[in-house]
DNA sequence: ATAAAGTATCTCAGTGCTAAGTAACTTTCA
DNA sequence: TGAAAGTTACTTAGCACTGAGATACTTTAT
């Protein structure tokens, strides 16, 4: 058994023998993976008039509290992206009527971002569709292998800071 | 153990216990992995005045063949961006004299890009930093981890149909 | 009380991608 | 052989992001 990243390490091996090439096979393997789910799910966010970043906003809000409120610097804590493309998202939302922005009660700088009621709607709708999808992405491999992944997942990602919060 | 994933599912079960997020525990994992390493790795290009993008169409060139050449068609193929992605990013390495691009000798539609000897010492140079690179990102995992790592996103990747070539 | 440092959000120019469309050429097959 | 279908690479408009910087406000330290 062999996928694409065995051919490019044999293709390695063959070319520069003093290197090890052998991180590839993780991290190439990620990144292709990576670009895989992200056609796929965005396959699924496209039928109900959505993208990636949208849906992330919506989803963050939705799971946040029970509210479905955050600021911006939480969103973006949450997103991995920069401020930047938060306030754009935000504005393509808020356009929408997805979400709205109100200022903070505490912090006149503040920005409290929440859930429209339309926003919650479609958020709810979608969810389902979207570990549907995922589901689906990942049935190649059995209960254990998933329970195995996610488990090494976790290890690296605790390995590099990932902290909660 | 927890790290961010793990806070993200446990908000999903209280907010929507009627869903089973379990997918997210690796299809999050993995999209915030790739943004770590993304960061990471592209820390290391720039101090060789790189980006992922040339980095990429250079490493493929260079492990493609003893000559180091490819079409437009193969790299597209490689990569997993588009034709035109292709095109700008080799009109760029072009004009920083880091590959040319002839003619194809047997199709006249087509195009063989090749390293120029100044595109092979650089990634040649860079490629050691690049895997010392991801080596520290994986060294939280020990080899029997990396290899258990691997193998599971290999049967992963073959079941999504990725195939070698 | 006030200056300095820190924080929260937004703006904007620049960048690299996609999607769609074009032009040139090759293959297929009636 | 000639028309239709397919392939190869490129062009371009539009989009979402980054990185740098601006503004307004809060906290800290004196």
């Amino acid at each position: 058994m062999a996928d694409h990243v065995d051919l490019v390490l044999e293709q390695w091996r063959a070319r520069r023998p003093d290197l090890d090439p052998s991180p590839m096979g993780i991290i190439g393997r990620m990144s292709r993976l990576g670009a895989l789910f992200d056609a796929e799910l965005r396959r699924n966010f496209a039928k109900h008039d959505l993208d990636r970043a949208s849906f992330d906003v919506l989803a963050t809000l939705r799971r946040s509290n029970p509210e479905h409120s955050l600021t911006p610097a939480g969103l973006m804590h949450s997103s991995m992206v920069t401020s930047g493309a938060i306030s754009q998202r935000l504005d393509r939302l808020e356009a929408r009527g997805l979400v709205t922005r109100a200022p903070s009660e505490t912090d006149r700088r503040g920005v409290l971002v929440s859930l429209t009621p339309e926003g919650l709607e479609l958020i709810d709708k979608v969810l389902p569709t979207h570990i549907d999808t995922e589901s689906q992405l990942l049935a190649g491999l059995s209960p254990a292998e998933r329970d195995q992944l996610a488990d090494l997942l976790r290890a690296l990602l605790e390995s590099l800071g990932d902290k909660r919060g």
